[in-house]
DNA sequence: TCGATCATGTAACCGGTTACATGATTGT
DNA sequence: ACAATCATGTAACCGGTTACATGATCGA
């Protein structure tokens, strides 16, 4: 499961340019990480008071008039070096899971019809996210240079595009293999 | 996290072709499917007892002039009915976390170095992959139509390579993007 | 009035990883 | 003699998900 808890760093980072809540963290999480980088309320809160514990970060109870109660967290001066440090740090091993191919592997067992509509079902999907993605991509290149951050943030972007095609090149070919397999049934022509 | 063991999909994948011990589990999945679907013993184990209290799998000690017991697990008639449902029901949505893109994410807090050698590791990690998966596919276009099982094999090791190329094509351009920004500080000509 | 949104949390649970315990056999 | 492999398991732990509890405000 990776081991470590990466989470705080989504934070970490996001509190590294603003003050922010855990509502607030919430959002910005889900608004622009969450397509590589997801996280709940139960893990942001524990999150954020592993954070204070660490000293990485500090709260405030923010002054409001009416209304609840709002926590509002700074990035401390060692969460800033904690950050920055793993930041230079080499990535690790990602561990991906693709329960498509878990189906796939033992497609044999079902109709070769069958296991074309999972594959279909999908590509669909990605397809569906592509199009989204298009629209974060053309937004951040009409906005680049307004800030630094922007050209990173269109490198994530860049990579769903380039995942999502991935995803649907091969499951193009893999219908076409399938479809092949229906009518020679000796194991169908590749190439 | 996918609310769901799907392991014992994979579990009851291989005994449906042959008993096994959970011993002989772990290389099945080493050998074949670890690329997309790794387990551990901590897993395998638990995840027999689950299999047979449900009665999907049953246990017999295999006979064996010395050594250690060894546990034979066979898949039960609803095990394999069990397994073919599922194969048949569409994909949940696969949740992927990608620590290079939280880096990155925010990696203008860091040197554009720092991050170009960060991609660059990555890079290499998935090149290294590719040269392996490049002798699963010839091994399985030799061997196709020997089994169909081998056409369903090579789907998933064209999915490995599609998408570690995708990988490497997007370092190749992040890269690129980052030394271009490195030069013209306005955030670097893109197209 | 009613649902959406703002806002913070806890508890139960589950999948998965790591480390540990145990001990025989086989090959160098 | 020693390491690797065969072989089965347990316990502690951790990251993450889901459901629940609570209550105010705001717009339709």
């Amino acid at each position: 499961m990776g081991r470590e808890n990466k989470t705080i760093y989504a934070i970490l980072g996001f509190l590294n340019h603003e003050d922010l809540s855990g509502y607030d963290l919430k959002k910005r999480i889900d608004g622009s990480l969450s397509y590589f980088w997801a996280a709940g309320f139960g893990q942001i809160y524990p999150s954020l008071n592993l954070l204070e514990r660490n000293g990485w970060v500090s709260k405030k109870a923010e002054d409001k008039e009416g209304g609840r109660e709002k926590i509002l967290y700074s990035i401390t001066e060692s969460g800033r070096k904690e950050l920055l440090t793993w930041l230079s740090t080499p990535v690790e091993k990602e561990y991906v899971k693709f329960e498509i191919l878990l189906k796939l592997f033992f497609g044999s067992q079902i109709k070769a019809d069958k296991n074309i509509e999972n594959v279909k079902d999908f590509k669909d999907r990605y397809i569906g996210q592509l199009g989204i993605l298009k629209h974060f991509d053309e937004n951040l290149r009409n906005h680049l240079g307004e800030s630094e951050d922007h050209l990173y943030y269109l490198l994530t972007v860049l990579f769903g595009e380039k995942l999502y095609k991935a995803y649907v090149e091969w499951a193009d070919e893999a219908i076409e293999v399938l479809e092949n397999s229906k009518k020679n049934n000796k194991g169908g022509e590749l190439n």
